[in-house]
DNA sequence: AACGAATGTATGAGACTCTTACAATGTAAG
DNA sequence: CTTACATTGTAAGAGTCTCATACATTCGTT
């Protein structure tokens, strides 16, 4: 048995790598992703400073697996809003917040996942994209989405609307225009524009 | 006088201040944002590591300076752009190219504009988003864009589709989907989904 | 039981941010 | 012109961080 388990007061941690992960997802979340560093994760698991480096190359890696925690996280999460109804509307809108809400409750992480840089998006984020994908062409089959455009395409862009709406809400991009805008609100405002035009007033 | 006029050989530097958000930003395209520091900032500019701090409060400081040039250069482009067309969906597409182009040229300083905090977006980003919504608004006066949909949400929602599309890009999440898409094309089929929808085939 | 692999520690080099005390220079009034 | 003051630079260093290296301890296997 390699895992499992927590804390050992003995030499060995037993499962440092997860502690690690944990507690990295846990400090960022508390600290934001500028207060963060190696040394301060290790201080809280009692562990050298030297530890975290048996476990991950340098602190990107460690931030890149909770990433990945984090794609996770938000494919679970992507994957039960749109099974929470049967109306393709209903399933876009609930899925775009809930990839609104993901965003603004971990921001930190959320910025990690995204973060521009060579590493990239890993192929972990297809999946969350390919749900969407889905979605996208069973609303159209269904004349709620215009069916001028290819499903990948639409996706593609829905996906970028949702985000860049997460980026800005994230950076306070929308504080000076409109203070009262519920999350739900914002993102029925937003996904509405992709609905089916209605014709006449 | 106060400024202008570049590097001295004596005591006093003379415009240091504009040297240091010159030289920021010269350094994050270089390096990017995660190889850029105030230390190696000053040494190239052959000032102490503590001469910035009589001009900044810290580091953050600077790097909001230059943001703040960012969103200069991001609304003269945008401006620039929409000032190269009449027709509303060719101004709009030749913005959300122009938006897309700054992000990936200038990808540390697009990053610095919108990163996450309580600092948030200033108001000289509202600028840009002003040149959007004129754009939007007349746009549907000429039947080009739905228009039930009030100008403000529309171009909010476009801002937000533009914005996400770079950020994207800039995380390398397409890298998986399509790696043959020119920006210019890209654009095109992303806002394609907002002008007014053809019926018939 | 003993050996090798895995995992944690101790120590420290080098870099960075930011502070404090001091020095040189510009500016303006007498 | 000179003196007083505000501005802007330097020198030195405290505290933190990432990461490397050498060493210690424990685990698993034979």
């Amino acid at each position: 048995m390699s895992s499992s388990s927590g804390n050992r007061a003995s030499y060995h941690h037993g499962s440092l790598r997860e502690a690690l992960v944990d507690g990295a997802r846990q400090l960022l979340v508390e600290t934001g992703e500028a207060g963060f560093s190696l040394n301060n994760l290790a201080r809280r698991l009692g562990v050298s400073t030297a530890a975290p480096y048996r476990h991950f190359a340098d602190r990107d890696a460690l931030l890149a697996a909770v990433a990945d925690g984090g794609y996770a996280q938000l494919d679970t999460a992507l994957r039960t809003a749109a099974g929470e109804s049967d109306g393709p509307a209903d399933q876009l809108l609930l899925m775009g917040l809930a990839y609104l809400s993901f965003a603004t409750e971990n921001p930190a992480i959320f910025g990690i996942m995204f973060r521009p840089g060579p590493d990239g998006v890993k192929e972990s984020n297809t999946k969350p994209f390919q749900v969407l994908v889905d979605v996208v062409e069973s609303a159209q089959f269904a004349g709620a989405l215009r069916d001028d455009v290819p499903p990948r395409i639409l996706a593609r862009t829905i996906w970028a609307t949702v985000h860049g709406l997460s980026c800005i809400v994230l950076a306070g991009g929308l504080a000076h225009l409109e203070l009262d805008d519920t999350p739900r609100r914002l993102a029925m405002d937003t996904l509405r524009t992709f609905l089916r035009e209605e014709r006449a007033s």
